[in-house]
DNA sequence: AACGTATGTGTGACTCAATCACATGTCAAC
DNA sequence: GTTGACATGTGATTGAGTCACACATACGTT
């Protein structure tokens, strides 16, 4: 029963997922966003071609709407982002200020800077092989997910390569979705 | 800079993780335990080899003492555990009524069909060459740690190999700290 | 053109889970 | 015995989210 190897895979997998997980959390963490919400608006705001609305962002990071103007509320508050007139009467557009894109930035360099070093025990063949493997499950976990956050928040989108092909989970996402902008996705 | 295969590598682990975490908190809490550290603790005392104390159960979570009294009174609330006495005057031990018992076993099935779901998508040569990949960076994650909850949390703790040896994470902390028991790990 | 519905933002009241500061009881060591 | 460390528990507070609802704007229909 226990010596199945799925099952010790499967396992493995998950606490693999959840060190990793909770590595790049403290990481951001440290780096001056403890909530996990503020950090991955603030990072995406960094990769949004245009200035989103409160609600483009409520989607990526999963919240009611509500909750979208309380995390607006507290970065605002903190002067990490202002808000502006939207396309429409309704809609406002949310845009960080120097100051947040300088937060945003720092984040997220310390974001990569820890998955960068929890990579540093493979070798680069050993770590284009699991980003291989990895990229193969991520595609079968996108073409199932239905709801929830956005899985790339947090994600550099220009180190994964989402606009020469390389990104696993946008292809995955385009497969599904078709045309994928990078202000709508699993 | 944006073709450096370590950053686009680094990347995509960290979609990954937060992928696999996010889709394995969603089946946990589809299976009715929506709070995480509710979750994690009946886990850990699923496999928890006697009753341990809200001590030994708060260094699991990474919660405060009050914090974990606090959780341990919901769950008892809830008819999932009871408090007995300690091996001590001053500490007491939780156990898992049968209920909790059942509860703990239904999110641990769900934890582990969701992570056999994930990998589906390989053939099992690739599963097996994953799992060595994902068990290298593991230890280095583990030889690195310091602080923070137990990377093993939500885990089974057979299934892992964690007695035969298999078990990565397992492995490292014995090499980091020494003869490793249930109730102190990384 | 006017009406009714949908959409986006914001507010008030509330919940839930955690924290800190502190109190109490117990053990161990000197 | 006293002193100090430790385990548990309590009161007050915080933080981040929810729901229910209000309000303004946009859009589609007739």
């Amino acid at each position: 029963m226990s010596d199945e190897p799925l099952d010790h895979q499967a396992n493995v997998l998950g606490a693999f997922a959840l060190a990793v997980a909770d590595r790049t959390a403290a990481a951001v963490a440290a780096a001056g966003e403890a909530n996990p919400s503020s950090a991955a608006a603030l990072s995406a705001l960094l990769h949004f071609l245009d200035h989103p609305t409160l609600d483009q962002l409520r989607r990526v990071l999963g919240l009611t709407p509500s909750g979208a103007v309380r995390l607006v509320d507290r970065l605002a508050a903190a002067g990490l982002v202002t808000r502006g007139p939207g396309g429409d009467g309704r809609s406002r557009s949310v845009a960080l200020t120097p100051e947040g894109r300088a937060t945003a930035e720092r984040l997220s360099a310390a974001r990569a800077a820890s998955l960068r070093g929890a990579l540093g025990a493979l070798s680069p063949a050993e770590r284009s092989t699991l980003d291989d493997l990895i990229g193969r499950v991520m595609a079968g976990i996108v073409a199932e997910k239905e709801g929830g956050a956005w899985l790339c928040r947090l994600c550099d989108l220009t180190a994964c390569g989402r606009d020469t092909g390389a990104c696993p989970t946008a292809n995955a996402a385009a497969a599904k979705y078709g045309a994928a902008a990078i202000r709508r996705d699993p």
